[in-house]
DNA sequence: TAACCGTGGGT
DNA sequence: TACCCAAGGTT
């Protein structure tokens, strides 16, 4: 260690905090106690979602479900639905398992501790921390990412992640203040979010900027380290928008687990590297004329691109559906659990789902 | 441990 | 354009 540095003060952060902290829709007011509901839907919310994306839908699903035992006593295709656009749809089965747990085994009340937080579906180590600092006022640590930038760059941490984060943790732990643990964790994330940005941070307005190792070597932003990720394979498929003479579009409804699972989507072939466009037809729903929209849709997941070759094809009223599968009117097209990728594919198509959350 | 799991915005 | 990134969790 350098002693020529000084060591950082949670005193100082918190001072800053005071004075620039964000209002966001899910913060109480300076000094009040927040609603843990609402602390942990915006933290489900948040993960890995920026906060831009977040607000709308927050505002949405607080209306929709004000309380854990509405959401709790929703049904699985509505909660679904108020999720529909913001992606990894595994957080809101899991959002929806959580509230049923809370009220059927914690009588209505989350845990305030980080443990009994981290047994809930969903809740991981940082949202554990996150909670029960936020809501319950423990002495957690809650790392996410705006944390790991800053306590890389703050200590120089050269370790890649992920396997740095225990040591990242530690030194969270070291740094934690007597008191305000909630607003002190909610505050790493702020300096994080606006000063300590992964690119040009704002250093000279950083209320660490003193003990920060990495701005006094002038490598800021080679923090945090991390091993680059590999571009998966492209994937191809066919996807048919099929309309009754009624106006009503097929749908279908996805495995519950697995990419997209339980979202509603029009029905397509299977998404591989080597997909045969020529062979579409045989993977059609029903055989018929079916045309091909000129301009395939491409969209990327996570680990994978996908181009999708749209078809279009229609079917005199009273057509029924195939089995597994179902007509939905235009109008209720909006009650659908659509995911990004499946609004794509109806707008390609010329279907415009009305007062779609997305 | 590493792969899987969405989407939109910034550079 | 092609990355990177965002209040991560599960398997």
């Amino acid at each position: 260690m350098d002693a020529s540095v000084p060591m950082p003060r949670a005193a100082d952060l918190l001072a800053w905090y005071d004075r620039h902290r964000r209002a966001l829709p899910w913060r109480a007011e300076a000094g009040e106690r927040p609603d843990p509901y609402r602390v942990w839907a915006s933290e489900i919310m948040l993960q890995q979602t920026t906060v831009t994306a977040v607000k709308p839908y927050y505002e949405r699903f607080m209306a929709r479900f004000p309380t854990v035992q509405a959401l709790a006593r929703a049904p699985s295709e509505e909660v679904m639905q108020a999720w529909a656009g913001l992606g990894y749809y595994s957080r809101a089965r899991n959002l929806h398992a959580c509230a049923k747990a809370v009220m059927e085994n914690h009588a209505g009340r989350f845990p305030d501790t980080e443990e009994g937080l981290r047994a809930l579906p969903g809740i991981g180590a940082y949202t554990a921390g996150a909670v029960a600092a936020i809501a319950f006022d423990r002495p957690a640590a809650a790392v996410d990412g705006n944390v790991e930038r800053v306590i890389t760059r703050l200590f120089a941490i050269a370790d890649e992640l992920p396997g740095a984060r225990p040591l990242i943790r530690e030194k969270v732990l070291a740094l934690l203040p007597a008191g305000r643990p909630g607003d002190f964790a909610q505050a790493l994330m702020d300096l994080g979010a606006t000063i300590c940005t992964p690119r040009n941070p704002a250093c000279g307005l950083c209320p660490w900027r003193e003990p920060c190792r990495a701005r006094i070597e002038g490598t800021q932003e080679s923090f945090p380290r991390k091993a680059k990720k590999k571009a998966g394979q492209t994937r191809y498929g066919a996807a048919f928008v099929l309309t009754r003479a009624d106006g009503a579009i097929l749908l279908r409804t996805r495995p519950a687990k697995g990419l997209l699972g339980g979202m509603a989507e029009v029905p397509t072939s299977e998404w591989r590297a080597d997909y045969e466009l020529d062979g579409a037809a045989q993977d059609a729903p029903l055989p018929l004329r079916w045309t091909e929209v000129p301009q395939p849709v491409r969209h990327v997941f996570t680990h994978f691109p996908l181009e999708l070759t749209v078809f279009t094809g229609a079917v005199p009223a009273k057509t029924p559906a195939p089995a597994g599968m179902r007509f939905t009117p235009l109008g209720r097209l909006a009650e659908e659990p659509l995911s990004g990728v499946m609004v794509k594919v109806l707008a390609a198509a010329g279907v415009k789902p009305t007062g779609l959350s997305a």
